[in-house]
DNA sequence: TTAGAATATACGTGTAAAGGAATATAAAGA
DNA sequence: TCTTTATATTCCTTTACACGTATATTCTAA
């Protein structure tokens, strides 16, 4: 489990960070927004930590996690190589994008389709009048 | 082999995107460049063209492969969540990619360490002089 | 100091996927 | 047609990892 690409292929830790960029949360808040088992989300916790995408603080009984910024960058960085290249096509996303959301809605509980359509449109060059 | 994520996490896939950014190749091109076996290679494409990372044309016996932008368009989009978040520690990133270099070197035959430093360097705002 | 709450870890199991070796398919050229 | 080149696929084995269940740890409060 190496690198930042292993670590967000998984579903239920996708799910986790896109939680967490809200707040942080305790253990037991993403419990029940993401209606895990307690074990899976510890495990996975402990995974999201020893890659850096999350660090944790004690207050009581409870751990509050919250996002680090750094392997984000690092995937950002990566992507930034194909960014010339997709750069042109911006049209062809909104037609992807709408078929992802046909296909895959079940999997995606927490409305993310619905907020890369939203962000995707903000990226778009606007028409020349 | 669901999401775009998934494909991705596996680093023999990313070094045949990484390939593929500068022009389209061949299956053989892209054997000898990478040094894989052929039916490893033949096999990762089928999988990122399946995922639409890659499509591909005939020429006589070859077949050449070159990117397709929709999948890289997905991940920045999910990415751009935690844009907001990150954009304000832009310093640990150097730190963190330094890191990286030390103890991924050898991982990461395509100098993509290079790549990501000089890149991330691009997007840090200028000093105020 | 004991009970209960919150979180972490250990263990066993199933499964998916990556790799190697062999073989199949397809097109070109002799 | 037969051979060679280029690519794809099949079969088999191994491994890694996600999950469920159970248990351990840690801290609070009574």
């Amino acid at each position: 489990m190496q690198s930042v690409f292993e670590i967000i292929a998984e579903p239920n830790r996708r799910a986790i960070l896109s939680l967490l960029v809200s707040s942080e949360q305790s253990v037991g808040e993403i419990e029940h927004q993401l209606r895990m088992p307690q074990p899976t989300v510890s495990k996975h916790l402990r995974v999201l930590r020893d890659a850096g995408f999350v660090e944790s603080t004690v207050d009581a009984q409870r751990r509050l996690y919250r996002l680090k910024p750094e392997p984000f960058q690092e995937m950002d960085a990566w992507l930034a190589q194909f960014r010339r290249f997709w750069s042109a096509h911006v049209d062809a996303l909104e037609r992807h994008l709408d078929r992802m959301d046909q296909e895959h809605m079940h999997r995606q509980p927490h409305g993310s389709s619905a907020l890369i359509k939203k962000k995707t449109k903000m990226t778009r060059p606007e028409p020349r009048k």
